[in-house]
RNA sequence: GCCCACAUAGCUCAGUCGGUAGAGCACUUCCUUGGUAAGGAAGAGGUCAUCGGUUCGAUUCCGAUUGUGGGCUCCA
């Protein structure tokens, strides 16, 4: 005799064992079509899940998101049974759901093409469309591994093969096709409406590279058709803010055939270089930090000495002269332990922070270069804090301060933070690594951070904090790290004169908080969509005349605004000014000066913003004012606010 | 590095079932001097990524290389 307690706090009561399904039916005709799960005291299970004793129960839609998650799920089943029907050969392997969607990897002798995937999709709908009931089974593990191998399935054998023997294995089947899940899915294939496969793409077994390649599908599903849609509007609308795309409109770099990963910054790119530079300067000016410079080209003993040369060597480019080797620094931190390294430090010189801007180049896999977010050759807001133990708390709190207000200034609020810990590869011992680790989830722990931990992703001197942010699409890219290093100052003879007269190795925190120039700049360009608030933008106005009756007035006004230190640019080109006023607002320019006969009768200019708001005639002494306090306080826009976040 | 796809004018892209190519924008010149998102006309511009093969003939078909894109692995 079940009590059902339902989520509005109402009961019901059965006779006997009832299924999700029936108390679906039960409520309502409605909610019976559209229950796709159930909730059996916060536990996910299917509509055909029978409820045996008083239980708190919810029927799961396609309005909650768990809903949509199982109609993902149950669509890379249905993905995977068509494939299976379409190319029998083919053996299934895993499919889970992912952000927005879902993947299924198959091994298959060939990779699938454009054309199978439309075919597939087809399938797909037709198997929608026969409703095959799906249903659940349960069976020993033993009996599951002989099941699937007889099947011919020997990758999912192998996926069961790694459960505990004792376990029993749950089976979904629909028509003829049959998937180990755990579950929950949908009731029946007639459910799953809005779909679409979206790309094909390679993917090793097991996610290790020494494992050979499985043909993966992406795709994409959601409770209907117009939620479907929205979100292809989204994605193409996301494709716009490509910060490759924009980089060319703009004119703010370009990259070529003969420099593969290394960027050819172009005027306007480099002045948004600059404005960033100039800005970290005076960060590190004001929060102790000493900015220094050293060598691109190193001599291999002090790699060999840094274990960079046994452990990163792949990643290093390496150069001969005179019979001698170098590389080509791929990080700075050992350069910067030789400038700690002249002359004898004492604790009275700790926490000492050198910082630099890091010309480094890395020989990056040629696969995983990314337009001027993964870059060979880029340059870190790189710093070095040299500290004793005691120290490490408080400054490694100071730097999440610093990075904060950092990203703030540039406009970023979703930070995602990672702990990397230490990696199977890896310099010294695990009491290091130990003490490491733990005062970096300490710090984090301090800031009341959510984080997520990452085991054995640190870097192999050190355990890391790692700070992502999002691309257009939704693609997380580190940017912002600190590191704790006892390795790295021992392994090349760092010390520090104790307040007891003895010899200490300190502590060396590798820290960056734009990570690199390029790829911040990529991430800035795609979160602006290129329209930078004006402390960035590369040109801050333009001066546009309407006749050339203007001109002379016109170049004496830009030269006075230059002269203030304002980016600015005369457009005197015998064009309309509705054309003039087009293409700069293309061009994401904050404000557009206007000159007719009427400004430079009374000496003034017509303000115009990119948006198109008009802000009438002032004095170039009053924009310029303007302009250089909004600047100052690293504002967007006086009107724009926040809006490059919308759309 | 691995899987798949792609590479045509400065940019965005057509096109050639194998007979060496076309549009729009941009560019140059001329006309136009026009008040807030494209004024008009003419002109110039391409070894169809590179190398090789097949062929009477290759930008087109095949192969390799390089680069790019989407993933995987790796990473800031």
């Amino acid at each position: 005799m079940p009590v059902i307690t339902l989520p509005d706090g109402s009961q019901r009561q059965y006779p006997r064992p009832i299924t999700v399904a029936q108390i679906a039916a039960d409520i309502g005709p409605g909610l019976a079509r559209a229950a796709l799960a159930g909730r059996v005291n916060d536990r996910l299970v299917d509509a055909s899940f029978s409820v045996a004793d008083d239980a708190r129960v919810s029927i799961v839609t396609d309005r909650d998101p768990a809903g949509v998650e199982i109609l993902r799920h149950s669509t890379a089943h249905l993905l995977a049974h068509a494939v299976k029907e379409l190319y029998p050969e083919a053996q299934v392997t895993i499919g889970p759901v992912i952000e927005d969607g879902f993947y299924y990897d198959f091994a298959y002798k060939r990779g699938f093409t454009e054309e199978d995937l439309r075919k597939i999709e087809e399938r797909m709908a037709e198997i929608v469309k026969r409703n095959h009931p799906v249903e659940r089974t349960v069976m020993d593990r033993d009996a599951a591994v002989e099941f699937f191998r007889r099947l011919g399935e020997e990758y999912k054998a192998k996926i069961i093969e790694a459960i505990p023997t004792n376990e029993d294995i749950s089976l979904y089947r629909q028509g003829d096709f049959i998937d180990l899940c755990r579950g929950p899915h949908v009731p029946s294939t007639g459910k799953l409406r809005a779909f679409k496969l979206t790309k094909t793409a390679g993917a090793y077994w097991r996610g290790d590279s020494k494992n050979e390649m499985l043909a993966r599908i992406y795709g994409t599903a959601w409770a209907s058709d117009e939620q479907l849609k929205a979100y292809l509007h989204r994605i193409e609308e996301a494709e716009k803010r490509d910060h490759r795309k924009i980089g060319r409109q703009l004119d703010l770099f370009h990259m070529q055939e003969e420099a593969p990963g290394m960027v050819f910054w172009h005027e306007h790119g480099w002045r948004i270089y600059q404005a960033i530079e100039q800005y970290m300067r005076e960060l590190w000016r004001d929060h102790g930090y000493r900015e220094i410079r050293t060598p691109q080209l190193v001599d291999r003993s002090l790699w060999e000495k840094s274990g960079h040369w046994e452990l990163f060597h792949s990643d290093m480019f390496i150069t001969e002269s005179e019979k001698r080797l170098y590389a080509v620094k791929p990080m700075n931190c050992p350069c910067h332990v030789q400038v700690y390294n002249q002359g004898l430090k004492s604790y009275r010189d700790l926490p000492l922070r050198l910082a630099e801007f890091g010309v480094c180049h890395r020989n990056e896999q040629s696969g995983s270069l990314h337009g001027i977010m993964r870059v060979r050759g880029f340059v870190q807001d790189d710093a070095h804090i040299f500290c004793t133990e005691d120290q490490m708390l408080a400054e490694i709190s100071a730097f999440i301060d610093l990075l904060h207000r950092v990203y703030r200034d540039f406009g970023f609020r979703e930070i995602t933070y990672r702990l990397a810990t230490r990696p199977p590869k890896r310099l010294g011992t695990d009491e290091m690594w130990d003490k490491a680790e733990r005062v970096l989830e300490q710090a984090l722990n301090s800031k009341g951070l959510v984080w997520q931990l990452v085991p054995g992703e640190g870097s192999f001197y050190a355990p890391k904090i790692e700070f992502h942010l999002k691309d257009s699409l939704g693609r997380f890219w580190q940017c912002g790290t600190i590191q704790v290093d006892s390795n790295m100052p021992q392994l090349l003879g760092a010390t520090y004169i104790a307040e007891d007269g003895s010899k200490k190795t300190p502590v060396m925190l590798h820290r960056a908080i734009l990570g690199t120039l390029e790829r911040f700049i990529g991430i800035l360009i795609e979160e602006y969509a290129g329209a930078f608030p004006p402390w960035l933008a590369p040109v801050q106005a333009v001066v546009l005349t309407i006749t050339d009756q203007q001109i002379d007035y016109a170049q004496r006004i830009t030269e006075t605004l230059r002269r203030q230190g304002l980016r600015v640019e005369a457009d005197l080109r015998n064009e309309k000014i509705g054309f003039k006023i087009r293409e700069h607002t293309l061009r994401r320019v904050p404000y557009l000066l206007v000159i007719g006969k009427r400004e430079a009768l009374d000496g003034t200019l017509a303000v115009r913003t990119r948006k198109g708001e008009d802000l009438g005639a002032m004095t170039p002494a009053v924009f310029s004012e303007r302009l250089t306090r909004e600047i100052a306080s690293r504002g967007v826009n006086f009107l724009e606010e926040q809006q490059h976040r919308v759309g």
